[in-house]
DNA sequence: AATGAATGAGGGTTCATTCAT
DNA sequence: GATGAATGAACCCTCATTCAT
């Protein structure tokens, strides 16, 4: 990579970095072009070279933050710490890169054009369920999962607490990671409401 | 009330209306004055002599919905049928009034000035929680809550499946009540993970 | 007509003529809205507000154009002139007016939206026309016009040589109507290259 | 002329070909150096290094489209046809080159800087006139051409007809060269609206 | 000579809001 | 209280042009 390409994956990258601050911190709609080009200290215009419009550059940042997530998601999996562990850290962990997205991400994600969907919506199904089913039937082999239920419904429960967990970082930001509340809610989570018979 | 102040509140309820519909569908930002006045039929000053700027509208049409909620939840409490039942309205049921606003409502809700975000808080504590506190007695009185967990704690995890469901109308969208997937999801519910053991 | 509808027809017709004039001198492409707006002393939304567009602007000055035009052509058909003063006042005369805007009225009316071209077709058509084929019939009956060619080929020919001096500004501008370059070109108009026969 | 150079020519050309297509299908202001750099498959700059800038480049554009015009007048006038079918080619001909350039060849030609328009004003007197001169005076010894107007008068009525031919793209479209009509509208340039008389 | 990257200036347009009646 | 008309500020985007290699 010649002075040319590496100032200019520079460039991208500054850009992309100081989008994804703003549309964190505003929103996609709210955070103009010229906020970020101010940010990352480039003419607007260079944006618009570099990703077409602002349509494109969104795209971009919900590209790098699933991608984001998916590569998270990978590492823990290949983690050598005990099931539960490992399932919390799923669950509670995505908080740190997306919470703060609120709905918009989704929203977007959902709006986008067909292409883009279809890409999400690949990556879903072929990486992170892939992953999602070898934890569960890792967990099963193990003996905290119930073998009764239907694979679809597990990943279900779970889907629904990821996105519970991540919609409401109001009630966990100040929650730490050894706090009763969150053993409880751990608890909660593998034995339910009606809990753990002796 | 005579004449003027009747029509004058009827125009307040008709923009009321008119806001929520765009709001639903476009979203708070999206939405303009300008549309709401048209779908209103009454002139966008009209709207400005009611509630002052659009911030003012936005939240008169949140504290709508979230009272609406509120009542919703507060009816499902006095019905006369079985703990899991009404549980499972609780948690489900929502999706009819708000899950179309995404996260949106909530987000604003959060960046809303803080006289309404006490408003909010004070609500949902005395109100909303003391509906829930009341279930999960309830529940516990008829041994479908485990008593060993914290009332927070269990109060946390309904929430978090609140906010979950209401954040996957994508996958909850084609479920029928009664189907297998959606009896195992609330056997989840109550059983978590490991399951029910014999 | 009251305080209110006065001045907002007081300022489309400020907006228009400033419009008018500006699309004159530059063109329509170059003239631009903020030009417009600043020429006219009002804000730039105020154009958008009573033309939608600059587009819609563009069609309302180009209507007025033709509309004017087609006014002169029928004030000079009800004059009572003989004959050939008339023809000469109908292919010269819409120098003034129209001269000025080169091809590009042309251009934009043949590019514009289908309502718009239907529109100044059938204007064409109905009046432009029906005052064409009374004059060439007056010009027949008064033995000024061979009635061996077709209506048609007569109209197309006079039709030619309206656009042609329409396109000729820089070559007729200094020429008086009475001076005798003036009345040679309009012997050709008459009887041609050949010339008359004795 | 070495490599290099001959490069360089190539390159021109080929830049001057991609400009005169775009200017000719979306006029001189629409057409950008970035599509024309883009049809020419060069960089942007590459065009600024040959052209200076696109002012430069619609110069040499138009140059070329006046030269072209000019050679194709002169080729006809070299032809063995008789009188009546050159001129008839002269006025309909042109047609195929510049016709498409609607009006904003004259309206740019006309607002160029001085030294562009003394060369066009030149070039059209020194060899168009000529050329011009040396028909009529060939039609004149031939009959085809009253003697008694001036050649100037002449010259004028045989431009104005040009540009009218030339402005009417509409009308004349679907006309075949042996068509009635045609054949009347020839007639009426030689003989004006009176005929020809017996 | 040629280029990829970057840019200042300006374009049309929309918005929440205020003015004048 | 209600309105039609008007607006300043901001938005996304495009363009001809220059910089750095």
């Amino acid at each position: 990579m010649n002075g040319f390409e590496r100032k200019k994956e520079q460039n991208r990258q500054v850009i992309l970095r100081a989008a994804m601050e703003l549309f964190q911190a505003y929103g996609f709609k709210k955070a103009s072009i010229s906020d970020i080009a101010h940010k990352a200290d480039v003419s607007q215009v260079t944006i618009y070279n570099h990703f077409g419009s602002k349509e494109g550059l969104v795209r971009e940042v919900v590209k790098d933050i699933i991608l984001g997530i998916i590569e998270k998601a990978r590492a823990i999996m290949k983690e050598d710490r005990p099931f539960p562990k490992r399932l919390e850290t799923i669950i509670f962990d995505k908080t740190e890169i997306a919470s703060q997205f609120h709905g918009e991400l989704l929203q977007v994600a959902a709006q986008s054009d067909p292409e883009m969907r279809e890409w999400i919506e690949s990556l879903w199904q072929g990486d992170v369920n892939q992953l999602t089913v070898d934890l569960i039937q890792e967990g099963m082999r193990q003996g905290y999962i119930n073998t009764q239920q239907s694979q679809e419904a597990i990943t279900l429960y779970l889907e629904i607490l990821r996105r519970g967990v991540f919609a409401s970082p109001d009630l966990l930001a100040n929650m730490e990671p050894d706090a009763k509340l969150y053993r409880e809610l751990n608890y909660l989570f593998m034995y339910g409401l009606v809990g753990k018979r002796q």
